[in-house]
Parts: structure tokens; sequence; C-alpha cells
DNA sequence: CGTCTAGGTTGACATCTATCAAAACAACGT
DNA sequence: ACGTTGTTTTGATAGATGTCAACCTAGACG
């Protein structure tokens, strides 16, 4: 579940995206456009985008399914779901520990998707 | 269409956002993952990325629906309705003059995003 | 007015998504 | 082995989304 042996996740921005020439200096290659929009879409959604900020704001930088839960009104599936949403769209790692599963946010990933957003104009 | 007079469109990120403490510093508020969730929804479509970088990079800042559609091999409707979507996200503004209608990037939304995924580990 | 062109709206349809209950899986304690 | 607790998977369902064809609206130009 932890370490994506090989290739495993459906999006693997890290090596696939030559990434990040500045949203408004030239416009996205289709190709870049499909690679990035799943990470966008994964942030799109309300409970994923406050999963996000809690695990990456994370004393440690990372957070236990066990604390990410009940902050919401939803049930553990539905929660893993999202986690499952965010790990697939590259945000996130998990890695298990005994009883609980800990996630952790990849700054590589927001980094670039932040990167692709900066407008070039400084002000 | 263009300006929203008063307030139109579903989501005022100007107004409605404190906003941005950087994700990773502090766990972000259901109101306000509630508030900027939209936004990253509308980029969260290949179509819709792509069609947000040709519009923030146009020249002059702004991009006519005419040079719009044709870069995709898909319908007019199809094409307009991604771009109200970007609109009722607050990513862009539409302005008829004449014949034409031309979108035009919201930077400060764009930097309100930006701000939120930036790491504030400075590397 | 009539008509052309650029965009947008409506309606329909197939696919995807968020959610839960129920079941399955994993690790720990007895 | 057994039961308990934490997390994920499966199945089901209501609702959202992307797409198109058909139709409508807004200017421009005779």
């Amino acid at each position: 579940m932890t370490k994506q042996s090989g290739a495993l996740t459906l999006i693997d921005l890290d090596t696939a995206t030559p990434c990040c020439p500045p949203l408004a200096q030239q416009p996205l290659p289709a190709e870049t456009a499909a690679v990035l929009a799943p990470a966008f879409k994964a942030l799109g959604d309300p409970v994923r985008l406050q999963l996000m900020s809690m695990i990456a704001s994370a004393p440690g930088g990372e957070a236990c399914v066990c604390d990410l839960t009940p902050a919401f009104e939803l049930s553990g599936p539905t929660i893993s779901h999202h986690l499952k949403t965010l790990r697939e769209a590259g945000l996130v790692d998990s890695e298990r520990r005994g009883t609980w599963v800990y996630y952790r946010a990849r700054a590589t990933i927001l980094r670039q998707l932040a990167g692709l957003l900066a407008a070039d104009a400084p002000s």
C-alpha cells in the first residue's frame, strides 16, 4: 500500500512531468494538461482539500487516519475513499505502522502545482 | 455576462475568502475549503486547464473564444460549457466586444490558489 | 427587415463520483 | 485460536459531469 513499488500510481507526476512553466507564461500542451489535471481534480473536493491541509500541516508532516476520520461527519469508508483518491493523484503517500496508517503530503507535487499557478507578474 | 453586477457568481473568492494561510501551515477550516475547492475542481479537467493556460498566457491577457475553440477537437457548445465553468469558479472574466467574446484570467485568484499550495518550507 | 456568423442555452445520454452499509483484511491483545 | 479495533474493499444508489445535436440570442452588415 505504502511504497508503490515500481509504477503503480495512475499518475506519477514526479517522472512524467517536465512540469511547471507558469500557467500564464505559455499555453500548456495537451499531454501536460492531461497529466496535471487529475491532481487539481483531487483537490477539487472540499473534504479532500481539508484532508490535504490536515495532512500537510500535521506535526511531523504526517497524520494518522485515526485522527483524520473523526474530524468529519462522514463514515470511515468515505474518508478512506477520499484518501485513496489523493494517493492515486500522487498528492500523498501512506504508510502502515502497526495498527495505524499514516498519510504524508508529497511536497514536490504541491510545489509543482503552486509553480504552475504562480503569476509570473510579480504583483 | 461580463460584469457580474453585484453578487452573481456562485463563488466570489475575492470577498468571501480571508484566504491563503499556506495549506501546510495550518489546517484549512471547512468553510474555507468549501469556498476554495470549486476553483481547484474547475482546474481539474484537462480541457479547462488547457483553456485556462491559453487564456492566461494570451497576448494582451485575453483570448477570444474564436481562437480557443478550434484548438480542441470538441464542439462549440462543449467549449462554451467549460468556459462557463471557469467563469462560475471565479477563474476568468468574459467580455463581449462586438461579435466576439473575450476571456481574461483573474490573476488575484490564481495567486491565492498558488499561495495556498506554496510550501512554506523553503526547500 | 433579412441574414450571416459567433456564442450560449437546452435536452438527452453515458459515464463518473460521493456516500453509506456490509463485508473483508490487518494487527494487536488476550 | 479468538475477539477487538483500525482501515480498506465491495456493492449499491442518488446525484454530478462531459459531451453532443438542436435550437436560440446577439451583433454586424446590407
